[in-house]
DNA sequence: CCTATCGTACGACGCTCTTCGTATTTGGAT
DNA sequence: ATCCAAATACGAAGAGCGTCGTACGATAGG
């Protein structure tokens, strides 16, 4: 409503705030787990209305907020929508081939039930 | 007290019932971490009192266990001590570099405070 | 047998987490 | 201006988690 820019301030942590207990605690969770997987698999950001999960808006809301806080993913409003992003460089970064293997452990668990 | 070789049975899940969610939050209390760190350091089994951890014997009991029946360790009865090791060849094999991702991250953001 | 040591069981407390519903804000479209 | 779609805030319910103290069980050794 004010911003010149028309987008909202989002908190997010920098790099070096990343703590490694926040995100694997981040991944633990099915539904944000879920939520990674679909962001890994797309070139280009989504917006939180894009993911389609098992749980209601709220909830999701709630989700993304806690990937975001714990560095996992970056957030920017666009309009009225909010395009989501993998924090790759800054994990990468931080935890060389944590990411990767998380993704591909998923991955791999799916396949076999 | 009875059995032939003096060990009580304890509960693990097989290689295919570890799930990458509960590894993942098993990793994501600091105290486990910790615990699996000092377990992966070193090349022997340790028992349950060689760890030096700053919480009580209760505490430290539930987060073995929590490790044991997520799939990161593997404990076992010896006299009245338990002998905890690391699960690497289930965990490596179910999820290719997680492990030592991991632990190289921890290792890395202890150095940087 | 008695005792010391190692670890467990149980219950309790407080905190955090996941989930939801509803009301509200924000910004684009009509 | 009005309406709608996207997402948030707020509060609440229910479950789970981390922590502890104390009492208990199992084993080795005197």
């Amino acid at each position: 409503m004010d911003a010149a820019n028309g987008t909202r301030a989002l908190a997010h942590p920098t790099r070096e705030e990343i703590l490694l207990e926040g995100v694997l605690h981040a991944l633990s969770d099915p539904v944000r787990l879920r939520m990674v997987r679909t962001l890994a698999a797309s070139p280009e950001r989504l917006s939180c209305s894009s993911f389609d999960l098992p749980v209601t808006k709220s909830t999701s809301t709630h989700h993304f907020r806690v990937l975001r806080e714990s560095g996992v993913i970056r957030q920017e409003y666009r309009g009225t929508s909010k395009m989501n992003g993998l924090r790759r460089d800054d994990l990468d970064a931080l935890f060389p081939g944590l990411l990767d293997s998380v993704l591909a452990a998923a991955a791999r668990q799916e396949r076999s039930p």
